[in-house]
RNA sequence: AGGCGGGUAGCUCAGUUGGCAGAGCGUCGCCUUUACACGGCGAAUGUCGCAGGUUCGACCCCUGUCCCGCCUACCA
């Protein structure tokens, strides 16, 4: 007895332990050069590098898709024959990873700073040695093929030999540099931000506006707008446009700043606009980028007020220093408020930026900071992508060696290329490649190279190396060169570099595929890749993109493993969001028993089926057992063919030949082949799904599985064996065609089929080349596309679905359908009628005349049926009538269109007679019925 | 503010040389028929966001407009 259900929590981690102990994801040549899959000698590579997620993370839906794309790819190719290799990893995460060991050194008690660098760096290994890896064990739940020979870590030494070595070039020919720029920096965790850590969002604030009095007229003052009053201790200047009249006679004279009693001048700048606020704008150089700007334009001194953790510094009043900003800020407006110098208060929103990470907003901070030139790295880059810079910009003028997946992605990516800014690379922290310089105490000088140089050796105590380490981002844009040895000319660097495919989410296109492909170009003068594939954003079924913040995402181990109505709720009360309330009762009004395990291969399953071209894609937790359905289904639909293959015991003698039917689902097979094959090349993965699913459901299960039953069960050997044949042989490379996207059911399934085809030796050509389906072969067509073949069973089927359809509606009263047709579809149905009657809901019958007491019901079918009619049959004519008359009104308006007629092409005017000419022959018939039957 | 997407059945989405609108899920009937009830068979379901234009003909091309999502910039 075949089990009604793949036993996927049983099989799954059995299956992936028998892949591992096989090898299976093993590539041609291991890391030094040396063959170790003599089959693949030749093969050429297809090379994935996985984007490194970040060790502190947990796997999340975004990754589900993403390394299921990558998974599928992978497989796909290794079967297709080609040296495939998925290179996994993980990603050190500065900032992330030193927060969490800072919270478990703050829950012991410790502190860092206290503790050191050293210490904490140690403590910080020991936590990434520990949980470090737990995403890639989770990737293993998947069913993720890497190849974990070569997993890499962007901490790893080489790496950290990449990272420096790329540093020290881009120093000496000019492309990093030092200098003194407001940077965006989190106050809780004291470093720099690049613009991408910061997350911006609009909130609500006040705007104020604050009276400076004039230095000769006290009485007098210009009012500034600001939403930053605490600043205004660094105030240097107020500003008003050049062009504003109201404040033309101001410019030159000069205002006392408030609480501080500074002086400071009124100037004209264009950056001040007279449309917004009061048209007079304070100028704080050292909080403001644009302010910094119009303080180098006008020679002004930047005034910081603020520490590192945004406390206010000894610049300020007594009375404010050590105080919070915000502290500062309430208290800046009491004082004002006596003073009469505020003058309005209005709500106002605006812009926040936050840290990605500590969620606090951030401060402008001016400060040291390393920089990268962007823009010659950008024009490299866009000009090994195909574009041209020409009088209107730049075109995409050729292909190019970069090709984008959905490919308008092409003008994101130009837009943002064509607009980069330089990259402040150093971070403040301690966990991350430190920057290879070393500063004289005393001359100031720099040192960059590789290692410490001589002449700091020599001098220790006279040298300091930079603090500072790199951005994440900074191995990040490496790792496509560097998991492959560079800078060393390494074996795997010559045969795996560059890669094929890039696979990642659409939002880090620009902070890591644009900079990998600066770097890949700069440094080894080739793009890292040939294609990137950018994957949409996951959203819950209100369209709201996933997030742990917001507590609406699903984890795939839910999926997996199954989950209570308890674990459900958990991330939503982890996250606490504002319609925690709401997010609970619906998780309780749907889930109130949890959510059943519905296995790796339906979630994956799912996740591909669902991938849109659209921005984004729309999951719920239900939507995942549609996957688990299909999976069943699939395994339901092999297990009847694999029952027959096990009681099977003639093991030769006759084979009966191909039926028209058999002949039909090899045809179809070969469709669906092509298009898998076509969806792979244009990264079409939902297509593909799709794709496959009607095959399995319809064409195999519905179709094939029902024609073959007459002959599965038949008395003659001959007729089993033909069925078996071909029903086993489909399923075969049904199972490889799907094997890259649902990868244990297909293997389990494939470990059950092949000794029995073996056994049988009923292989209809390929004999499997596996074992395994892991290592066998991706099907390719057998024969061209066959339409005639396609119109004839499409007629037997139509026959199928008449007499079902006239049979539901009620209309028949007792005894067979007779078909009475032409010669032609009389000769078709008479080979078919034995598998016409499997599937149908009663008798049929193919006759020459209409038995005495039946009725032929009009149709445009190519032959008449007949049948004794019950009472309902009048109610299926009339609502026939209304849908024909109908029709013909539509097709004789057109017709009656004199210019339709003389303008459309002679084919489309010709194909409306008839459809005219058809349907009031149906027409006339239907009403000649309802006559008859006296109605 | 600019850029990029999207708006098609109750829901999620397909829909390329412009020619009578499709799928899956859900719904409704019937069926526990010997692969599968995580199933079978059948059925119903649409101002294709709105308004113009081009065309013999527009879901499709053009213009305008309104919503939604994402990205970039700015917000005194």
């Amino acid at each position: 007895m075949f089990p009604k259900r793949f036993d996927y929590q049983e099989a799954e981690p059995r299956i992936y332990r028998r892949w591992k102990d096989e090898n299976a994801f093993r590539t041609a040549y291991d890391s030094q050069g040396n063959l170790q899959d003599p089959s693949r000698k030749d093969a050429r590579p297809f090379v994935i590098v996985i984007p490194p997620p970040n060790i502190t993370g947990r796997l999340h839906m975004g990754h589900a898709l993403n390394n299921t794309v990558q998974d599928l790819l992978t497989r796909a190719k290794r079967m297709d024959g080609y040296d495939a290799l998925w290179v996994p990893g993980t990603d050190h995460a500065g900032i992330a990873t030193q927060t969490v060991v800072k919270k478990q050194l703050d829950a012991e008690g410790i502190d860092m700073r206290a503790l050191g660098r050293e210490e904490t760096v140690r403590r910080i290994w020991e936590w990434r040695n520990k949980y470090g890896s737990a995403i890639l064990n989770q990737l293993e739940r998947m069913g993720c093929s890497c190849d974990w020979s070569r997993t890499r870590f962007t901490m790893d030494e080489g790496l950290n030999r990449a990272v420096r070595e790329s540093f020290v070039r881009l120093y000496q020919d000019g492309l990093i540099y030092r200098g003194k720029r407001i940077v965006n920096w989190c106050p809780v965790d004291r470093t720099a931000l690049s613009d991408d850590e910061v997350e911006k969002e609009d909130e609500k604030g006040k705007m104020y506006h604050i009276r400076y009095p004039l230095q000769d007229d006290s009485t007098q003052y210009m009012v500034v707008a600001t939403t930053r009053p605490e600043t205004l201790f660094g105030d240097v200047a107020v500003a008003v446009n050049p062009k504003d009249e109201r404040y033309a006679a101001m410019v030159g004279k000069n205002v006392v700043l408030p609480l501080q009693g500074r002086v400071i001048p009124v100037i004209a700048d264009e950056w001040a606009d007279p449309e917004k606020g009061t048209g007079v704008v304070k100028i704080t150089p050292a909080h403001d980028p644009n302010d910094f700007e119009v303080g180098q334009r006008h020679e002004l001194t930047p005034i910081n007020v603020m520490n590192e953790d945004a406390t206010m510094n000894e610049v300020v009043p007594e009375r404010y220093r050590g105080l919070d900003r915000y502290a500062c800020r309430r208290k800046a407006l009491e004082e004002l408020e006596e003073l009469g110098l505020l003058e309005e208060t209005k709500d106002h929103v605006l812009a926040i930026g936050r840290s990605y990470r500590s969620k606090q907003p951030i401060e402008f901070r001016l400060s040291d900071q390393w920089f990268v030139k962007m823009g010659p790295l950008a024009e490299q880059a866009l000009a090994a992508s195909g574009f041209t810079k020409g009088g209107d910009g730049w075109q995409k003028t050729e292909p190019g060696d970069l090709s984008l997946h959905p490919s308008r992605f092409d003008k994101v990516y130009l837009h943002w290329l064509s607009n980069i800014r330089d990259w402040c690379i150093s971070r403040q922290i301690w966990w991350g490649h430190r920057i290879p310089a070393w500063f004289h105490k005393e001359t100031g000088e720099i040192l960059v190279d590789l290692e410490e140089p001589a002449r700091v050796k020599a001098e220790p105590e006279q040298w300091r190396q930079e603090e500072d380490v790199l951005d994440t981002w900074f191995s990040s844009w490496l790792w496509p060169l560097s998991v492959f040895g560079w800078p060393e000319k390494t074996p795997d660097f010559d045969r795996y570099y560059p890669t094929t495919v890039l696979s990642t989410a659409k939002d880090i296109l620009f902070f890591w595929v644009a900079r990998m492909n600066f770097a890949g170009l700069r440094f080894d003068g080739r793009l890292p890749y040939r294609h990137v594939y950018l994957h949409s954003t996951i959203a819950d079924e209100t369209g709201t993109t996933m997030s742990k913040s917001k507590g609406n995402g699903i984890d795939p181990l839910t999926l997996i493993d199954g989950a209570t109505l308890e674990a459900l709720k958990q991330p939503v009360m982890d996250a606490r969001p504002s319609n925690m309330k709401e997010l609970l009762k619906r998780v309780e009004k749907n889930f109130p028993n949890g959510f059943e395990a519905v296995g790796a291969d339906a979630m994956r399953w799912t996740l591909i089926y669902s991938i849109t071209e659209g921005e984004n894609v729309r999951l719920s937790l239900p939507r995942f057992t549609e996957g688990r359905n299909f999976v069943t289904k699939l395994w339901n639909g092999a297990g009847r063919i694999l029952t027959s293959l096990e009681a099977e015991t003639v093991l030769d003698g006759p084979i009966a030949p191909m039926t028209e039917e058999d002949q039909w689902l090899l045809a179809r097979l070969d469709s669906t082949t092509r298009v898998c094959r076509a969806c792979l090349e244009d990264f079409d993965f939902g297509k593909m799904a799709q794709e496959l699913y009607h095959f399995v459901w319809d064409d195999y299960c519905s179709w094939g599985l029902e024609w073959s039953k007459t002959r599965l069960t038949s008395q003659d050997p001959a007729e089993r064996r033909a069925a078996l044949k071909v029903m086993g042989s489909v399923l075969a490379d049904l199972l490889r065609l799907l094997h890259p996207v649902v990868p244990f059911v297909t293997e389990e399934l494939w470990s059950l089929l092949v000794p029995q085809m073996n056994r049988l030796g009923l292989w209809l050509d390929d004999r499997p080349s596996s074992e395994l389906l892991i290592r066998d072969h991706y099907p390719k067509p057998r024969k061209e596309p066959q339409l005639e073949l396609e119109r004839r069973i499409g007629i037997k089927q139509d026959a199928i679905s008449l007499v079902r359809s006239v049979e539901a509606s009620g209309s028949v009263e007792s005894g067979d359908f007779t078909l009475v047709a032409t010669p032609e579809v009389k000769g078709l149905l008479e080979g078919a009628i034995r598998e016409i009657n499997q599937l149908s809901p009663r008798k049929v019958v193919l006759a020459d005349r209409a038995p005495a007491g039946t009725v032929a019901y009009p149709s445009a079918f190519a032959a008449a049926l007949h049948f004794v009619p019950a009472p309902a049959y009048v109610e299926r004519l009339k609502k026939d009538l209304e849908k024909g008359k109908k029709d013909l009104a539509s097709s004789q308006a057109q017709l009656a269109n004199q210019s339709f007629v003389e303008r459309a092409p002679k084919e489309k005017v010709d194909e409306i007679r008839r459809r005219e000419a058809e349907l009031t022959t149906t027409i006339t018939k239907l009403e000649a019925e309802l006559r008859s039957l006296g109605t």
